[in-house]
DNA sequence: AGTCTAGGATAGTGCTCCTATCCAACAGTG
DNA sequence: CACTGTTGGATAGGAGCACTATCCTAGACT
């Protein structure tokens, strides 16, 4: 396939698709000759996930490039690599570096109240948890943090439901496939649903009020 | 308390200020005089808000716009703004428009499945749902999409503690502060903690793997 | 009286994600 | 074999967003 056929079949220009094979996201062709190269399923594949992400998600070319990074790496475990995962699709919302210890612990806490024992102690997630954490007290937020307690049963099952549903005898690739797009898709899914729920229960009870 | 003040309380640049007047999200200060204006806690308020939203939810402009002129139409019930509300922060990510109406009745069983009668018929984001059931299916994820009945209680039941949460003796525009950042900050904390439980679950079942 | 600052307008910056153009080297076609 | 068209590679350009910097003059403060 050449690269105007595997962008008719994607629906990403040619342009957009040099640029991905410049950043990494994309391998190049196989060189058939100097002047041309062949692309294959694989290719295709990869530049639908790409648009997926990068679509539903807003996902960042950088964090692509990241992921492709991690898929990469041979050495690491299947767990390693959907650490990686996680980290790169973190997206980099400015929460504030927390100023104590005191938020840190509460997030520590909250990680060990859920039972979450497998969480590398070092993990870039906690301070994210205890940044927001951060602004949660700050904006005076009515919800007692403590509150946590009523999410973590739910979480679980949901983050269990969604690891669950992947396919363990496929290859690295197709798994990371699985879990990124979980990820970011069923995010997207899991936050639409939220708010037609917040829409009803908002109905129920604020309705009449002005 | 005049510009540069409110720039030093908040951390806002004075340049950051002005623009955020001119985009409508601030009113102008009470003007003393043609050359000097007063604000006060309101702004700082405001201000510290839109930072949030900004920082942790990367709000659009725009949509904080949006977010703005629905508190001000106080012809509107808590309820119609809460829902304009959640339109402007359904970020606009690239969903297809359901190529057919398939995916739209799935996402009609699915709100009714939900029990979540109270969800207008034509709200804009039934149509998002039924954009991301299309990626859901597209993406050969392995997830049924009948799981939805996995989320559904468990997303009921975190929609239903954050609108309990709010404090409705409050009035309007405090009400709205609480909705907006309660969606955008305990969404922040809704995913991260998911991803957190995601990095646990994948340990215990591919701690080991290659 | 002189310096400083506010407010208003407008232009410019930095970043991201593409998109367009140019080029020489082929490939396929008659 | 000539001709048209496409390719990979390089590089420049552009759109959109969220600011940021500059300029200006009326008025405040000392």
């Amino acid at each position: 396939m050449r690269i105007s056929e595997l962008a008719d079949s994607t629906g990403v220009s040619v342009a957009t698709i040099k640029y991905y094979v410049r950043e990494g996201l994309l391998s190049p062709g196989k060189k058939l000759s100097e002047r041309l190269a062949d692309y294959d399923d694989q290719h295709v594949r990869r530049l639908r996930l790409l648009r997926v992400l990068r679509d539903v998600g807003a996902v960042p070319v950088g964090a692509l490039k990241a992921l492709v990074d991690a898929t990469q790496d041979r050495t690491a475990s299947v767990h390693d690599m959907f650490g990686k995962a996680c980290d790169a699709l973190r997206i980099e919302t400015t929460v504030p570096v927390s100023r104590g210890d005191h938020t840190r612990e509460l997030a520590d806490q909250i990680v060990a109240q859920a039972g979450w024992t497998e969480v590398r102690a070092d993990a870039p997630e906690r301070d994210h948890l205890a940044g927001i954490i951060e602004v949660i007290l700050d904006s005076g937020l009515p919800t007692d943090p403590e509150g946590a307690a009523t999410y973590l049963p739910l979480v679980d099952a949901i983050a269990a439901y969604e690891l669950g549903q992947i396919d363990d005898t496929q290859d690295r690739e197709a798994m990371m496939e699985q879990m990124v797009v979980g990820q970011v898709v069923l995010g997207e899914f899991l936050l639409c649903l939220r708010r037609l729920a917040h829409e009803h229960h908002s109905a129920l009870r604020f309705a009449g009020r002005r």
